[in-house]
DNA sequence: CTGTTAGCGCTTTCAG
DNA sequence: CTGAAAGCGCTAACAG
């Protein structure tokens, strides 16, 4: 900038009110700045002296905590995420992705990450980057939860979703069955009865396992017989070949309860090729109300996952007046009986 | 940090020393800093006064195309972006996402976004967000294209991909149709014949069409009697849609190749809906071999979007030794024959 | 192992 | 409308 006011004849200040107050500027000075750029291959402030100076980015850090390649083949997140960038582009603000490894870079990462706030989408309740983002003393808005002290959440209330989907599912259910996301981080696909969700890592599965027993009590059935299959990843196929077995044992099972339209649409498929009728023999909700769900006339729990990263980014951006809670739905269609 | 120094009773020398070199530091000193650092709430090196003293600010731009909520949309998108986020992962590099809207402000962002480099999904050829690449001076890395001046490019040959996979698709036909991307940014649904392929605005979709066009000439056919569909989005049902207008006519079309996987199981649906027997009555192909193309036995022209972010980034990032063409295949199953 | 000095490029403040 | 001075928070380079 320097070089460009040199050569402009000018002063720094006035090749800065060029750029930033072009009002100030008499219109001769202006030209004579902006010829002095061309020739120098100037192209304006750079924004990280700016950042500086102003003593704020201008950018919204945004933090995944599965492994990017999840989050991206995850409709649920691509939806949070691109009501993040609406607000970012709305605001003038950049979208920094931080990357996620797992390993404890990653907390190095989030510390170094040059942000004014960030946005944390799922993670575990022991995860190392939520002290480095509390150490880092910039606002936080966590989707989903864990609930930290000084972070804000932006969540549905998962539980009373469950609940009210799984009244709906189990009813009249002899043999009802979950179909949930992985239990813990190793992610193994298994299939188990009595599972405790107060040992489930991931605060979103572990209110909706909570919300599910909850209906399963409610409706006099017994929670330890209750079968949970958690698979791998959110994966139509993989859900398609756990209801498979679901269904082909003796006593197969009559309801099953799933956390992603993708799963549910996979448990339909299964019922399919098995003969299985739909929702006489089997009933079965999803979780989402994708278009998917609405194409298969799948019954599931419908919640706006753009809106709420639209505004946990308003949050994270300093919006006070937004603590409003979060609506959720059950959509009834013919799966449910 | 003076101020922590201060609290330690060590100069900000010894403070930078422990969080950047700690082994320049006695355990001693270190210990005093740390405390001092955790009294005070100081969290580390302030990332913005390290960018600007630093000269570089560990952060690689991404500047998509399209409107974020398609290029989240979009597969192909997304594993690029999956590639480029392991580039930055492992070099602890930002990942930026530039949040573009199409209007003039976009240029400005560009400007302003504090990013070393850029990475650029597919774009027309005359968005003027390129030439504030140009300026802001900065490497880039294009994706699919437009060529320009000073900014490298990372892409399969399309056009050449494109003839592959007509020869196959349209070979034996007599009424064959391309099922395209949109040909312009307006976006619109069309079905017209004699399309001029060098009027399209968007280069990886042109250089298909030109491959296409190739093929058909090669094969003695007619270009001007090819009809060529196009979809506003990448979307299953509205290609599903558009095939069902192209077989519901006296004379049906025989082969149509896509431009994307997603399209050509649409093509599937649809033939399947009407009764139409493929290959026999109706060649198919699509376009990245995508999980969904094995599970219909679709042809697929096979190019790895994944690697190819991770090379754009590492090209922009600084590799000199990368400018090795990309590889693609063409994979035929049994929707041609 | 620790400290001093200088300056990265910019803009706020105040004075013409 | 234009300019001079000061300093945002940090680290490279060089002493001690």
């Amino acid at each position: 900038m320097a070089q460009v006011a040199d050569r402009a004849g000018v002063s720094v200040m006035t090749v800065s009110y060029t750029y930033n107050r072009a009002d100030r500027v008499s219109i001769e000075s202006r030209n004579k700045v902006l010829h002095a750029a061309a020739e120098l291959g100037y192209a304006g402030p750079d924004p990280a002296a700016r950042s500086l100076r102003y003593g704020s980015t201008r950018t919204l850090g945004v933090i995944l905590g599965e492994h990017l390649t999840y989050a991206f083949d995850n409709p649920q997140a691509v939806a949070f995420l691109a009501g993040i960038a609406e607000v970012c582009a709305d605001r003038g603000y950049g979208m920094l992705i931080v990357p996620t490894a797992g390993t404890a870079d990653d907390s190095v990462r989030v510390g170094q990450a040059a942000v004014d706030a960030f946005v944390i989408w799922t993670m575990t309740d022991d995860d190392p980057v939520l002290d480095a983002v509390s150490a880092s003393g910039r606002p936080a808005v966590i989707h989903g939860g864990p609930a930290r002290g000084g972070l804000q959440l932006v969540s549905i209330d998962n539980r009373a979703a469950a609940f009210a989907m799984g009244m709906k599912t189990f009813a009249g259910a002899r043999r009802p069955a979950i179909l949930s996301f992985p239990l813990d981080s190793a992610r193994q696909t298994v299939i188990a009865s009595g599972v405790d969700p107060e040992t489930v890592q991931f605060p979103v599965t572990r209110d909706r396992l909570l919300g599910y027993r909850d209906a399963i009590i409610a409706l006099g059935l017994e929670w330890s017989d209750v079968v949970v299959a958690a698979t791998a990843t959110n994966d139509e196929r993989e859900a398609e070949s756990l209801a498979e077995q679901l269904l082909s044992v003796d006593h197969p099972v009559d309801a099953i309860a799933a956390m992603s339209d993708e799963q549910a649409v996979g448990v339909l498929t299964a019922a399919a090729t098995m003969g299985v009728s739909i929702p006489r023999a089997l009933a079965v909700s999803g979780w989402d109300d994708s278009r998917a769900a609405a194409a298969n006339r799948l019954s599931s729990v419908a919640q706006d996952l753009r809106a709420q990263g639209a505004s946990a980014a308003r949050l994270a951006l300093g919006a006070q007046d937004e603590a409003a809670p979060v609506e959720w739905s059950v959509v009834l269609r013919s799966t449910t009986s």
